[in-house]
DNA sequence: TGCCAGGCGGATT
DNA sequence: AATCCGCATGGC
């Protein structure tokens, strides 16, 4: 086992940064995964797994004050660099959001917070099971998915399970999907799986974010609503807003100025209103905060 | 019990 | 282009 120890540069918070819905690739080997949610893990462990150079690896991480410890069966400080945005400024990000009391209270609540940056294959099937569903359970479906198609990594004298490939996921029948408890979206996932798999690349987008949504519209199970989750937390595009009924919710009632009708149109005020290149970052911040 | 959850696809208008 | 409807599942 390799061991490794990150020093944090600015604010960061590893429990509300995995727990809050963006990512739900990571696990707590506690079984404590969603509990206490607005205190502070303390020193928790948590799990995931990622492809690195093509071979799945298994990544253990810990906060300790303002260091990062981590365990893993390869060198994690890139993989944790890049999947955790740990190079994220959040003062200077936070500096360009508006200062009314939702967004101060929100940035309070969960100050440390960042955004992560999934995999993407990982991320769009993540989002396409999270239609009409709880944060829980869209975890669970995703621990369920690599058990039943991932690839077995032994790591510190257990058996875990890569998330599984467009391929190992193309195989699955609709009824297997089913079993796990993936309910209508299963075709969803089985279809798009095998749209990866036949090389259509989700991180393969247009440079514009408008057009970046609409590409992405084209799997299977994702509307604009999920592909804006997927840009935000998998591609970079820190400007997505996504429009779930939480966030429209607050629109209406402490911004309904921006209340445009449509998706697209409202997207742009709320945005907009958000303060434009990090807007997706005090979206996130809010959606923790209010949900 | 009935409602709702990080909505979407398809049909209808 | 907008609107309506059906769709699984489980927690409260």
């Amino acid at each position: 086992m390799e061991r490794g120890v990150v020093e944090l540069s600015g604010p960061f918070d590893l429990q509300s940064t995995v727990e809050s819905g963006q990512s739900y690739l990571w696990d707590r080997p506690d079984g404590r995964m969603y509990e206490e949610t607005g205190v502070h893990g303390g020193d928790a462990w948590y799990e995931t797994t990622a492809r690195v150079d093509g071979e799945p690896a298994v990544l253990r991480i810990r906060q300790v004050d303002d260091r990062l410890e981590w365990e893993s069966t390869v060198e994690a400080t890139p993989v944790l660099r890049e999947r955790l945005r740990l190079d994220d400024d959040l003062p200077a990000i936070r500096a360009t959001a508006p200062d009314d009391d939702i967004v101060r209270d929100a940035y309070d609540a969960y100050w440390g917070m960042h955004l992560v940056c999934d995999p993407p294959f990982p991320s769009l099937i993540s989002f396409i099971c999270s239609a009409q569903m709880r944060v829980s359970r869209i975890h669970g479906m995703q621990e369920r998915l690599r058990e039943a198609f991932g690839t077995p990594v032994e790591f510190d004298g257990e058996t875990y399970h890569a998330y599984p490939t467009p391929e190992q996921l193309a195989t699955a029948s609709e009824e297997e999907l089913r079993d796990l408890s993936l309910g209508y979206r299963a075709p969803y996932v089985r279809d798009t799986a095998r749209l990866v798999a036949d090389g259509e690349d989700p991180g393969d987008v247009p440079e514009d974010y408008e057009a970046a949504r609409e590409a992405l519209t084209r799997f299977v199970g994702v509307g604009q609503k999920v592909a804006d989750c997927v840009l935000l937390f998998s591609l970079g595009f820190l400007e997505a807003v996504p429009l779930d009924t939480w966030i429209r919710t607050t629109i209406e009632e402490y911004y309904p100025d921006c209340d445009r009708g449509t998706y697209a149109d409202t997207s742009r005020a709320i945005r907009t209103a958000f303060g434009g290149e990090y807007a997706g970052y005090t979206q996130t911040y809010a959606f923790h905060y209010l949900r």
